[in-house]
DNA sequence: CGCAATCCTTGACGCAGATCAAAGATACGC
DNA sequence: GCGTATCTTTGATCTGCGTCAAGGATTGCG
């Protein structure tokens, strides 16, 4: 099974450029245009952050463009990332007040956002939306628990060529490319925020980064823009045997 | 947030012994007959697979007594589990033909199933179900990423304290006692079991109950019932300023 | 341009937990 | 009661990754 994949026959929700996952799925032209009536957009700086853990969170959103993090901590500073939000990705929870995560832009972010209260009346008025909502809280559980067994069984190697699968799989999705043979993209994470991901230190990151380039199977334009040469070669070093479509 | 409370409002389901957190929870008694005339019951022995991942699963359930695993495999045999499933948690996909991992009894289990597709006509008819369901997805989302957090980022000895800390505390609510101070259960998994769960190695398992049982913070009578004098003490050795209030 | 702030890489070393190995408990069937 | 199978404990050793430390690359700002 193949999670998370992008709906290309969904039509544009209003002026946004993207087409939201969440909500457009299936959604008819009167359902868009009411959604049209409680949306507004909010941009963010790299850093800066969208909510706190704990907050009360009185929207859902969808990435129009940028990359944003959820992450937990524990009292200590030791912090895990449990969600990585890319373009079209959907965020917030209907029918709870707050969020149980840190949300923070790694990049430039541009979010479109629904106020909550008007959102769930119309999900409870359109009982596909609702559905849908069901559907992607499962592929994203799906995701958490492919996420399990990365950070609790797979090497370090292993992890971060998941990592990088994962991330080219999800680029090459929005921008309608193969996902196979030679693949380039840039990856909006830093060596630390790959770290928090998966269960390593920065360090460890680097090394396993230096040490999959010095085999082939990736190349390194500067310290984010990642080249690899054959896909396939890359999904066997995660370790995988499903073709790692699983994210958020 | 205390995730996966068992409501003690809900009325019976049917002649279930147990409240079926799934769907019992806003029940109304014409719609809990409507449910039982879809609903049968199975039983497993330990060791037993109840569906293999990948396989059709023409049903969702409710586990009554007993325990079950929800597991994930590399093709090299590094296993993960994924969930625990107590008495009264739910399992199945809605909308979804497969079962994505393998669920196996570890004790004897009886579970109560209904046959999925009157089961989704009826989540159809009767939007509360429908938002149950989501809610309870949401919870095992929440759990899954607490976990990941375990995962990534916990030591070995934290990790043991986070599952007793989290078996002791759901059977206290399954027995309505109280989740503070002294509490005893019988903990239905093998080492091995509780490895593959906590992301580590059976050895290290045995020595970290050892280590606990030598501090003071659990006691040991046989190898599967355990006292804990102090569940905060516990709590603490999780390393979780939560109190540990997630599962599945 | 020079300086500072980030981010990244690499090396040396140590340790938590894995691996390998052996033996002790416990349960069950005959 | 004895033999066998399963589960668990414990010890010895190894190793992957964390920790500590130093220095390089890049960017932005005075």
């Amino acid at each position: 099974m193949s999670l998370h994949q992008i709906p290309n026959v969904a039509p544009q929700c209003g002026d946004c450029p993207i087409r939201h996952r969440a909500v457009c799925a299936r959604c008819e032209v009167d359902e868009l245009a009411q959604l049209d009536s409680i949306k507004y957009y909010r941009s963010f700086d790299p850093g800066q952050t969208v909510v706190w853990a704990g907050d009360r969170m009185d929207f859902v959103a969808s990435v129009v463009t940028g990359v944003a993090t959820l992450t937990q901590t524990l009292e200590d500073g030791r912090t895990q990332m449990v969600g990585l939000l890319l373009p079209s990705d959907f965020v917030g929870r209907p029918g709870r007040a707050n969020a149980p995560y840190n949300v923070t832009a790694t990049t430039d972010l541009l979010m479109c956002c629904f106020r909550k209260k008007p959102f769930e009346d119309l999900m409870g008025k359109t009982p596909h939306i609702a559905q849908r909502l069901l559907e992607m809280t499962l592929d994203e559980l799906d995701a958490a628990r492919e996420w399990m067994l990365l950070l609790g069984r797979k090497t370090a190697r292993e992890k971060i060529a998941s990592l990088l699968a994962i991330v080219a799989r999800r680029d090459a999705s929005l921008n309608l490319r193969a996902t196979s043979g030679r693949m380039v993209f840039d990856l909006a994470l830093t060596r630390e925020a790959m770290a928090d991901y998966l269960g390593l230190t920065l360090e460890t990151v680097s090394r396993q980064m230096s040490a999959l380039k010095r085999d082939g199977v990736i190349e390194l334009e500067g310290k984010r823009h990642v080249i690899v040469p054959d896909y396939d070669i890359l999904l066997d070093e995660a370790g995988d045997d499903s073709d790692g479509g699983y994210l958020t």
